[in-house]
DNA sequence: TCTATATTTAGAGTAATTCTAAATATAGAT
DNA sequence: ATCTATATTTAGAATTACTCTAAATATAGA
């Protein structure tokens, strides 16, 4: 069995081709956290049948909900996707809009109170601004 | 002079009637962030005229072209806005939605260094979690 | 007041996403 | 292997968020 199939087995869904092969694409981008239409076209050469928008925004769902990708919101208007599960955060070039995971080790921790009335579940730190050349 | 009507001067916008009441709505939510149909909604009744989507939109466009007001990327799929203009970051309630700003001053500044080729302009921090009760 | 420019408007258009209903595939019972 | 219930996928329609267009209105400066 593909290793991809253990994966999707591992988090409880089902490895479909359609699944494999849109798992599969985003665990190879690990610049670029495609969006939707993007995924779409870059995976629908790598069956033998036609696939639709309804699969991949369906498989997308799934795979959020099962957590093993995550959805981002960084710039207004597009969702994208990662399938990096490591506690991380992200790195925008202000030129290209390029994306860049930065491992939650490379960022000394926070020491953060926000009062008694905020309970803290996680943190995700947007850094913006140039990769120099 | 309206006080808002010199907000808008100082930052090079011409105060008419629209941008005077939704600029005034924003400084008003606090704690919504409102999308822009919650704007249109939330100001149609203030002015003698009929406002348009298109207004809101074109309005919103120039307010965060002129700096006046930021636009937040924090849900996937909706764009909203914050007339915050102190440096803060965010705390988004897992229960509501709701989303908090987070004063620059009440998180320990991060010592950074993501390596030599990445120039950290900015960072923008989203906390989640749950306010108490 | 006149004229040029800026702003606003209603509604059409577009892009991203969701929904619907039918077709296909799959898993488990026989 | 076959049958049947359930899950998945599909094409295309529908919805939502946003942008564009062209005409009407308002405004600023000559």
């Amino acid at each position: 069995m593909k290793p991809i199939d253990n994966l999707l087995q591992s988090f409880g869904v089902k490895p479909t081709p359609q699944r494999v092969v849109i798992t599969e694409f985003l665990l190879a981008s690990t610049t670029n956290h495609p969006t939707a239409d993007e995924i779409l076209e870059g995976v629908q050469d790598k069956l033998p049948v036609p696939l639709s928008k309804a699969t991949v925004y369906n498989t997308l769902k799934t795979l959020v909900e099962a957590e093993v990708i995550r959805e981002l919101a960084i710039e207004p208007g597009k969702t994208r996707y990662d399938a990096n599960r490591s506690s991380h955060h992200h790195f925008v070039d202000l030129k290209t809009g390029e994306i860049l995971d930065i491992s939650e080790g490379a960022v000394e921790k926070i020491p953060i109170n926000l009062g008694e009335n905020l309970e803290i579940s996680h943190y995700q730190i947007t850094f913006f601004g140039k990769i120099q050349g």
